[in-house]
DNA sequence: TTTATAAAGACAAACGTTTGTCTTGAACGC
DNA sequence: GCGTTCAAGACAAACGTTTGTCTTTATAAA
């Protein structure tokens, strides 16, 4: 019966103020004032208790619209993503998510796949339908905007646009280091496609640290990542091309854990051992990662945290902070796990067991 | 240059109607009716140019609230899932999202965590914040709201709102079967954790296909999910649990790929080999599946497909389709990979290699 | 020259709030 | 008895649109 009652209840559409204010004989006006404690009015207490009853018997539900539109404020924000079935974009949503939702804040999402001209025009829309703010994740934004920005990834300087990043020259010297220090001296790598924001901060992170190790950067040992893919799929084709270009390597940097997986994937299809003859190094540290088989020595980013500290630092432009940062480093955590180990003396491109 | 001059038209805030009809000279219905194409005015070819001409120059964006205030349409649907940094969710919304955006519509999103209150809460707060429709994922409504509502892997027959659901029975009869087949008997099975809505009615179709095969479901061989996690530790200590418990059986069905991850894990630490000492059958399909070592077998749910139907349906619904299914079952797929084969004749507990 | 017709656009109301100002009584001080 | 003050709440304007109706002016028909 309970659960009968509470259904009708909810069933009714919300009541209009006007509605409210007809029945208890007042203005709406003085409603709306009893209702938002507004101070400096006197309303006498009965009058006030009048008020609040009909409300809750009408079960009377202001409409964020309108108000939205008296008072200019929408506590609104827009969250732009390359693509939401994917496990980096919806752990830093997470965490936007739980930030905004904590301060009464909603946010309307879109998802642009990287193309240039949704990326150009959903900011737009999105501001149209109110949102006060945009946090951009991952997502290559060309020219400042009329409202604050926060990018979580981004890495071009825009006026107006703080950039929440991991600081990869720290994550590079714990990667590069530890395979250094294992003894890894024939490294190859996978650079990220074009349009991931990281790409090429992340490159310039590993070529500067690899100088400074004295590591070589051998070009036929590098390979570009460049399909649209969340699945280690991703990995595959690029690490069986660097197999079959004979070089010798003992360690491949991998561009992210996913795509690890799957350079995993075709050096045991290639009959390599990991980390027996190859060690494999990712980045992120995804869920999956610790329950691979082997488990994954990776580079972890605190995802969830960076998505909370956009919509932070989000927050305090929207309540008129000035002073914000133009970047945000948050740093970056190596988990060593079972894909990395000394290399395999013999190294070898392929072959190495009959 | 070309960028910085995009730069500075973007910077502006856009301009007002009425803006635009002082400007021109006209008032603000005219600007209204020429930019909306209103059908059965009359208005000179030259006029109108003009009025777009002002548009683009000022960069005129409707606001929408605005507009919805007056028309009543927000096109704006909430979304409401339980937790954003998950694969099965996710995947769902990302089918939700692409064909909203492709009608152009706009959602808010809200994630509850599996807290009552919330999910209470939270339809009401959307439908005040203009959502004229909602689509819950995976979230235990207990009663009906006033607005169409499309519930994705919901159970309940709730009136007024309209379940997707996956054909479990048919997807017991593909895993089941296949087991079956290969010539398992002893099976352990895993029930999903009570907060997730499609536990009870997988476990259900498990029972009766089961029944129909003539397959004993030993209750001692029944472990229960409770944990609210989405990584591969929600189906580790379970199976840990199952293996000390010392019962003989040579397959285990997961609720889901996840906790398959974790099931193979625990297994390989108890030196039992997948699919060698026991087979493991997952659930859902995710990504990974496909790239775990070894490939996980499984069922696959068209999860993108789903989130596509619901928006579909819940659109429909809100442009007066009244004629709506109450239930949509969409087929699951059976996908053979490696965990699964024939059993172990001198199938064990444990210690099955020294 | 009048009258009907149509073109071009102004006007006003409405959507549901919020907020600054104004009105009405009543109570109070003297 | 009269002005002053204060409590209680009404009033109106505004936010930025949309849309039905009304007005003005020009044009065509008679």
């Amino acid at each position: 019966m309970s659960v009968r009652k509470k259904a009708e209840e909810t069933l009714e559409k919300p009541a209009s103020l006007k509605i409210l204010a007809d029945y208890l004989g007042l203005c709406p006006a003085t409603v709306s004032v009893v209702l938002n404690d507004v101070p400096g009015r006197s309303i006498p207490q009965k009058t006030r208790e009048r008020v609040r009853a009909a409300a809750r018997k009408f079960n009377y539900q202001p409409s964020l619209l309108a108000r939205s539109l008296r008072k200019k404020r929408t506590f609104t924000i827009g969250v732009l993503v390359p693509e939401l079935s994917d496990g980096y974009h919806t752990m830093v949503m997470s965490g936007i998510g739980d930030h905004l939702m904590r301060e009464g804040y909603f946010y309307l999402s879109a998802h642009h796949r990287h193309k240039p001209d949704m990326i150009e025009e959903y900011p737009r829309i999105l501001m149209s339908r109110g949102a006060e703010g945009l946090i951009a994740i991952d997502t290559a934004l060309s020219h400042p905007l009329p409202m604050p920005v926060v990018a979580v990834a981004g890495h071009r300087k825009i006026p107006g646009v703080t950039n929440v990043v991991l600081d990869h020259l720290r994550a590079a010297e714990l990667s590069l280091g530890h395979l250094y220090q294992l003894g890894h001296r024939q490294i190859a790598f996978m650079r990220g496609q074009p349009f991931s924001a990281d790409s090429d901060e992340r490159w310039n992170s590993i070529v500067a640290v690899a100088r400074k190790l004295n590591i070589e950067i051998k070009p036929e040992l590098v390979v570009q990542l460049e399909r649209d893919l969340t699945s280690p799929e991703l990995g595959y084709p690029v690490v069986q091309q660097l197999l079959q270009s004979n070089q010798r390597f003992t360690a491949i940097v991998s561009f992210n854990d996913i795509a690890a997986i799957g350079a995993i994937r075709a050096l045991r299809d290639a009959n390599l051992s990991v980390p027996g003859d190859v060690s494999v190094f990712g980045f992120d540290d995804i869920n999956l990662s610790a329950y691979h088989n082997p488990r994954i020595t990776t580079i972890r980013q605190p995802l969830r945290d960076m998505g909370e500290t956009a919509a932070r630092i989000l927050l305090q432009r929207l309540q008129g902070f000035k002073n914000y940062p133009q970047e945000l480093a948050v740093p970056p955590e190596l988990i060593i796990r079972e894909t990395t180990a000394p290399p395999n003396k013999r190294a070898l491109p392929r072959r190495s067991r009959p």
